[in-house]
DNA sequence: GTAATTAAAGATAAAAGAGTCTTAAATCAA
DNA sequence: TTGATTTAAGACTCTTTTATCTTTAATTAC
């Protein structure tokens, strides 16, 4: 797997609460029920992204959490930094520590090309537009077929 | 990580078993010295190796392990998938169980895309390829400046 | 103020990954 | 045959990841 779980779980958490687009918060209980994950894990979860100001909370009846800003500005790279860090996209892919151009390891140019890449595709894509994806029902956040009713 | 520690070391490993291209087998004892790797744990790895025929060994005095085939007939994603698998080239970059372009999740399309590229860089290159980027000097296996001595 | 609701925080546990250690088995050399 | 060498195999430990459960604190509605 190239994400851990926990990136997989917020990625999916964010755009459900991407795709709701209200002004009020949305409870994490909500998130799990529908998207069928663990609500203490998913509480778990959101702290990180807290922490990392990718969402805003709010205690009581009617709390739950928020994006920090709009979807638009909120990029898929953005969650997976929070959440899994930046490694993925800055080192070896062979684990050496100084590998770099001047001292390469064997796949060092197609990888280092590679990783760019896979970067860009993670910045391209914010959370307004897989939301509007999923508004739209070209595609899905879960197992389950049906998660907006 | 894009791959597991395991993964990394199967590698080197082999990159450095290829470089000794010598017919007589190579001591695990060696690789883990010159790669500067724990020798109990490159014994572990490498019956993971010879499971999947990567690898032949030979036991006693003279013996070691040896690439099963030419180094030119290994290419590093046939290590990765002996290691790591192939799900990382195969599932959902969000984890869903039935994503497909039937019923894609949000990053379906540009994802697996992506995967084909990633798939294709490790298919790409052999053994064989990087051994003689190595025996040239132009790269480094190891952490260690001078791993051939 | 009281009760209901919801996130925050921390303790705990289960599972997987990474790494160590010991013993057994095979091979070679003398 | 004996001893040295080297892989094979399995038990064991440590760390990280994933997941659960309980208690606390904040917020709202009444």
């Amino acid at each position: 797997m190239i994400l851990s779980k926990t990136c997989n779980y917020a990625i999916r958490a964010l755009l459900y609460v991407a795709t709701r687009k209200s002004d009020n918060f949305v409870p994490v209980r909500e998130i799990s029920q529908k998207l069928d994950l663990s609500f203490h894990f998913l509480s778990k979860i959101h702290l990180i992204l807290i922490q990392h100001h990718l969402t805003t909370s709010s205690r009581g009846v009617k709390g739950g959490v928020s994006l920090a800003r709009p979807a638009e500005d909120i990029t898929i790279y953005d969650i997976i930094e929070a959440v899994d860090g930046n490694a993925m996209f800055q080192n070896c892919v062979l684990g050496l520590e100084n590998c770099s151009d001047d001292h390469p390891c064997p796949l060092h140019h197609s990888w280092s090309e590679y990783r760019l890449n896979l970067k860009k595709i993670f910045q391209e894509v914010t959370l307004a537009d897989l939301a509007e994806k999923i508004n739209n029902e070209q595609v899905r956040l879960s197992n389950i077929t049906e998660i907006l009713d």
